[in-house]
DNA sequence: AGTATGACATAGC
DNA sequence: AGCTATGCCATAC
């Protein structure tokens, strides 16, 4: 019970409720989560919990700024995509020939 | 116990 | 318009 919840402080919890809370076919930005949880400059937050805190969360839909999947993915920017096209997401080739998710159709946001 | 790095983002120059 | 600098909380060493 408790063992999950006093990990992180209220910013990590938060953070954890957020994404545990994204539903199917949807993502979230970094930037995005952090300013929900009460900060929108510690987007980095966010990856470092995702990196050393995760348990269960669907990290995989949990997008940068850019659409696409953060560094350090396990199994790379590929695997992610075929994760998420899984789940019906459709991508967008930004400017830089990058995979990126269509962010103005699978966006998603909290309280609404 | 203190320092360093990190799955990012925004503002400033 | 592109690069540098700073901010944030948590985990690792």
């Amino acid at each position: 019970m408790q063992e999950n919840l006093r990990r992180e402080s209220s910013f990590g919890k938060r953070v954890i409720a957020i994404v545990s809370q994204i539903p199917y076919g949807m993502v979230m930005t970094y930037g995005q989560i952090a300013a929900i949880a009460g900060n929108a400059r510690a987007a980095r937050i966010v990856g470092g919990i995702a990196h050393y805190g995760d348990s269960k969360l669907p990290w995989h839909r949990v997008v940068n700024r850019s659409g696409g999947l953060a560094s350090g993915f396990p199994g790379g920017r590929e695997y992610h995509k075929k994760l998420l096209m899984s789940e019906q997401v459709e991508f967008e080739i930004d400017k830089n020939g990058e995979a990126v998710v269509s962010l103005v159709e699978h966006l998603w946001i909290p309280e609404k």
